[in-house]
Order: structure tokens, then C-alpha cells, then sequence
DNA sequence: ATCCTACGATGGACAGAGTCCAAGTCAACC
DNA sequence: GGTTGACTTGGACTCTGTCCATCGTAGGAT
């Protein structure tokens, strides 16, 4: 986790200590955090921090490549810190639950030529939905 | 087109001139319209037709199975009519174009057992992402 | 054909998620 | 320890979607 800080300075990114507390969120156990919920634990350590940094570091460290952006459902965006490591999400539909799954196999060799109309595909996301454990 | 206004109705979908439009629009073109499309396009047969009135007909024809709801970035949600034919959608990651396309095998027997959780999958959604020929 | 009535439509207020901006602050280099 | 330009702040704003009280009407009953 401090490794992700040294990263971040490494690329020239200015280091604020309210950029800190938000890479300090994301690199915890708290996974899929959604904006909301990233403020909310970054205010615990740094309580005048503003919604709008919180939005502006997110949106740096996605572009950083350190945070991947997912959306799951039609609302709030949630934040993954298992960048480095590809894979891809179980989301239960009742609870919302999200876990990090890693199918075997690659979908693009499930996508014929003919049915690529000339794209240049570069990733790929496969989302698996259905009822936990708890909720079945 | 008209069996789809045939179907809601032997549903007992009681047939309104709003829910009329909203059905013929949709049942137009394969496209991925948001609801502020499907309203625009409403309006222009029935100047007065509400937003509530079109999101509320949009939500029931996807409760009827009529209708799927896409959400392929984190803003305006997309109402895909090419639902009784299973698909997946490749989107272009600078224009947003998004196509319809069948991958061959399915991706659920990519995902062995100990990855599932317990969970009882039931749906999968793919999303190939990439930039089409124009945006190349 | 007309009446009834429950279901649907309307539009305006509201809510949630995210962006923008002008003014103030401070990290990093000198 | 200055200087300076990048960063932060908070409030206003946008966009997407939901809610609700009131009004209108589709379709069965007469």
C-alpha cells in the first residue's frame, strides 16, 4: 500500500495529504467502495475534506491505471483497487454483495471476427449475477 | 412490432396512446436508446407525453421481459428491445457506439465451481470494449 | 351507446450522483 | 523562507431518475 504511494509520487503526482488519506482508503480491505462511502472513511482521518477531491483523486488514480471504475448497477460508480490483478465480478442481485471471480479462459476467443464489425477490442467485462448464499 | 403490442396486451397490459408510442419506438430500429431518447422520439407524436409517463411504460416492459436494461457507462441507463434473442454488447470506448453481438460458448463454464461462492449465477453480461473503425 | 371506476398520465418537487468554478491554500522547488 | 502553479474548497449546477397528488381515460358493466 505505501507502495501505491510511492508509485503515485514516482509518476510526479503532488502528494496533498488529502490525496494520501483517499489512496489510504483504497489500498485497505474495503473493496468496491462507492465515491460516497470513499469520502466517508477519508473524512474519519481528514474531516474537511471536500466531496469534489475525493472525486477529482478517484478519477486521477483511474486514469493512473491504479483504480479500475465499475459499475454494477444503474447507480453509483464503485472503485476497485485490485488493478494490477485482472479479473472480473460476481454481483449478488439481491444484496448487491460484489466479489472478484477470475474464470478461466479468455471471452475474446468467444468473439468470431465477423461479429467484431472492425473494432480494435482491448478489454473485456464479464459480469456474473445471481443470488448469494444468504439471500438464495 | 404490432406483436409486440399484441403480446402486452393479451398480458393485460392496458393499451394507452402513451404506452402505444413508447412500445412503437422502441420496436423501431435496433438501437440503445436512453430515456430521455425514447422520450424525445415520443414527443414527437405526442407532444405531451410526460417523462414520468415514459419511465414508468420503460420500467414495466422491462419487468415484462420485453425490454433489457443496459447500462455500458455509468451515466444514462439504455433500453435495448432485442430482448427474446440472448446477446452481448461491444461498445466503442471514445464514441459510445454500441452493437449487438454473439459470441460463440458460454462464459458461465469458464467460472469453476470453487470461484462461485456458493452463489447461483443466472445471468452474464459481457462487455467488449474497444474503438470501432471510425474512432480507430 | 353511456356510465363507472380503477388504473394510468401529468408535471412539478425532490433525491442521488457527479461536475464545474472562483477564490483560497499549500507542496515542492529555488 | 519565498514563489508559484497545482490542489482544495464549498456551493451552485447538471443530469438521471423517482415520488406524489391530482386529473383523465380505457375498457368492462349496464
Amino acid at each position: 500500500m505505501s507502495d501505491l504511494l510511492e508509485r503515485l509520487r514516482g509518476r510526479g503526482w503532488r502528494m496533498t495529504s488529502q490525496r494520501r488519506v483517499v489512496a489510504e482508503v483504497l489500498a485497505g480491505d474495503h473493496v468496491h467502495l462507492t465515491a460516497d462511502e470513499v469520502h466517508a472513511l477519508a473524512a474519519q482521518r481528514l474531516p474537511e475534506i471536500s466531496r469534489a477531491t475525493v472525486y477529482n483523486a478517484l478519477g486521477e488514480l483511474v486514469l493512473l491505471g491504479e483504480v479500475i471504475e465499475v459499475s454494477t448497477d444503474g447507480r453509483a460508480k464503485r472503485y476497485d483497487p485490485n488493478a494490477h490483478h485482472p479479473h472480473q465480478h460476481l454481483v449478488c442481485s439481491h444484496c448487491g454483495t460484489i466479489r472478484d471471480v477470475h474464470p478461466t479462459g479468455s471471452p475474446l476467443a468467444d468473439l468470431p471476427a465477423e461479429e467484431r464489425f472492425g473494432f480494435t477490442v482491448t478489454q473485456i467485462e464479464v459480469t456474473y449475477r445471481g443470488l448469494c448464499p444468504s439471500c438464495a
